[in-house]
DNA sequence: ACCCTGTTTTGAAATCTGTCAACCTAGAGA
DNA sequence: TCTCTAGGTTGACAGATTTCAAAACAGGGT
């Protein structure tokens, strides 16, 4: 497996899909998701992540020219997006490819889930 | 009305519903919408955001003995989670009160439905 | 009017982030 | 082996973020 992306958010270790909304997250479920949504917090990651999320794969050879940044920045965008557990990457002959990683994505979503939120003004 | 929240992120200015996966974003649409996954990804923003969602609406004087911060500071969190049009707050009397808006929730669950993500593969 | 409590604003320090230039590494091909 | 290209890593720097103490502000009560 060699250096493979190394995540350093452990998405066994989230809590699985309780939504945000559905009870007060303690300190140690924060800490453990937040770096999932601080990796999407930034414009040049949103965009490299729905670029990825939008095809199977795709190799940073057509990523990077979707951008005013110089390679050293992309890359170290992708780290971050590694890091974050939210994709995965490959290197095939001189390319290097990523996808996303679908389980992160969908417990991302999950945690969003309005479901029961009482959400304010419900009665009116 | 006076100050209230006056959030930043223009919910409406937000392409609304298409999910990250369903095709490249571009730089307007990323650069609208990653402040809001930003707001989310500190540890005591999501937490507080949690505590928000999880009731109808919450006295900041509930908030602040949950976490060993100043008041300036969680202050300050909440600030950063209005200007990213999370939360709406009012003040009643002595205390203020923040609850979620459920429109930027909701929006943010729908921009990570991995609906018709072609997950790596899919073309095999 | 004065004070008390709850909350936000201001100002400042320490730390973190985004970016680039320069350099290094991995694999392909001659 | 040597060289070429695609990408990643390192080092450095400007600007942003987190945090607190101190001060300001908003209402309520006396």
């Amino acid at each position: 497996m060699s250096k493979q992306a190394l995540p350093v958010v452990d998405l066994n270790a989230v809590a699985c899909c309780s939504p945000i909304a559905a009870s007060p997250m303690d300190a140690d479920q924060a800490a453990a998701i937040a770096p999932m949504f601080k990796a999407l917090g930034d414009p040049v990651r949103l965009r490299l992540m729905s670029m990825i999320a939008s095809v199977p794969e795709i190799c940073v050879c057509d990523l990077t020219p979707a951008f005013d940044l110089s390679g050293p920045t992309i890359s170290h965008h992708l780290k971050l997006l590694r890091e974050a557990g939210l994709v995965d990457f490959e290197r095939r002959g001189t390319w290097v490819w990523y996808r996303v990683r679908p389980e992160a994505f969908r417990q991302l979503g999950a945690l969003l889930e309005i479901s029961a939120a009482p959400a304010a003004g419900g009665t009116a």
